[in-house]
DNA sequence: TTTTGATAATATGACCGACATAAAATGCCA
DNA sequence: TGGCATTTTATGTCGGTCATATTATCAAAA
């Protein structure tokens, strides 16, 4: 289910707009914002539907406002990037390799030693989600769009069966990933269907109740993930090298 | 600098409000929220003013609002957990012991690794800066206000030097982890002095180049900081009881 | 000339009342 | 009883006004 680029309502729209100037740099680290009656004019809404605007940007660190002095865009270090919609924002539309490489580099860390945690200590009810989902990928065949919801559900499984909120919450940061890989896998359509026996791995492993056995199933699984993203990416980049080659052959 | 209890600033102080009634689950998952105008009834404040409230706690995962339908508390796996404030908001004053074990769970996972990352690859920028951040916390004896902040320091300074954005998100995580360390030591005055020479071995570690050595290092502090934390929650456990049995003996 | 203190200017913060919009609830009709 | 038009209602948006906290200004004093 593809959420809407242009969400209808005003308020998160602007808020993304506004997000979006931040994260790419448009808007600087310790830069002021225009007034307020300034962007109201600008984005062409009410002074009161910025201030919600900018109330959610505030609850996600990025800007800070203070009376008189104006609103400025708060230093990186305070952007909280494991938010779901900011990650979606930071990357939408074209992920940079930094961004890939860095969400590469956190899933690493946290998501083998989750699915030690899983198998150790997870429940029966929590081990048959996760296979349900398993099962829903497997039915999925090729159709990399019906695969990749059932894929996002067995990590989250992996997640919630810890039972440790703070590991639930990077279910976001996982999900913003899977999203990337999903959108990069256009440039190879058969790559997703390639991860199922390492999920398969990984499902055995934490049925047979075997942390050390499922670190290092889920730790293959990455290995696989971070080969397919830098591939797709260095894909992307001559595809984009050789179109510009070739639009330069067109003007002279 | 402790931050204030009660912002003056209405639309936060509210915000706070309705998120501790949320994280405390006097309003469960799933239970709509009171109209608008009854919230802002509730609170004495304007409906302008709720409208914010609820915007920032939107932006959190912590509510939904349908026109018509009213506003929802969403389930828990939409909570952004690793959200400074959120974190602040659900230890307020007493943190549960469930609360402090899996904040302890994630801080095993991601600091070790970060530190590791940081050995290998952060700047001499970055490590001059995490080893002032050590003398600091020497300098300040057994002040254990004055030891704390540095300490924080020491902590985000290895994850800002993984260059990695998201890791350095996850310092608001160790943030509120550090400050109920800081609270809970009230019941064992002497005991963050303790973990000095453990910030020593960690900064020889990255200055020696050996991730490996750094990630040991910092698994040993994640050690103590674990005994630490459990030996005050028995000790105030204890305490309590104690508490209460007196209390029992001076009614009979 | 520099400093200090009163004063003015201004951007965010809060409030109000009205209308728009979407979706749930109602009720009518076949 | 079932489908469809209508009403109801809670959130969404708007414009304007006043409050409040700082910054900026400027004049008087050291």
């Amino acid at each position: 289910m593809p959420r809407d680029a242009e969400p209808r309502q005003s308020n998160t729209h602007v808020a993304r707009e506004i997000a979006k100037l931040i994260v790419t740099g448009v808007w600087q680290e310790g830069w002021t914002l225009p007034r307020e009656i300034e962007l109201a004019s600008q984005f062409e809404v009410s002074r009161t539907s910025i201030r919600e605007s900018l109330s959610i940007l505030k609850a996600k660190g990025l800007i800070a406002a203070r009376q008189k002095a104006g609103t400025h865009v708060r230093e990186r270090i305070n952007w909280n990037m494991l938010d779901a919609e900011l990650l979606e924002w930071t990357w939408a539309g074209r992920p940079s390799e930094e961004f890939a490489r860095q969400l590469t580099q956190v899933r690493r860390i946290v998501e083998p030693e989750a699915c030690a945690i899983c198998a150790e200590r997870g429940s029966d009810t929590d081990l048959a989600r996760i296979e349900r989902a398993y099962r829903e990928m497997d039915a999925a065949g090729m159709d990399s769009r019906a695969y990749s919801e059932p894929d996002l559900r067995f990590h989250r499984g992996i997640l919630t069966a810890t039972g440790n909120d703070f590991l639930v919450a990077f279910g976001a940061t996982v999900e913003a990933a899977l999203r990337m890989s999903f959108e990069l896998s256009t440039l190879n359509p058969g790559a997703p269907r390639k991860s199922l026996p390492y999920h398969r791995a990984i499902l055995d492993e934490i049925w047979a109740r075997n942390p050390d056995g499922a670190r290092r199933a889920m730790h293959r699984l990455m290995d696989l993930t971070e080969r397919n993203i830098t591939s797709a990416l260095s894909r992307r980049r001559n595809g984009e090298a050789m179109a510009a080659a070739a639009e330069r052959e067109g003007d002279a």
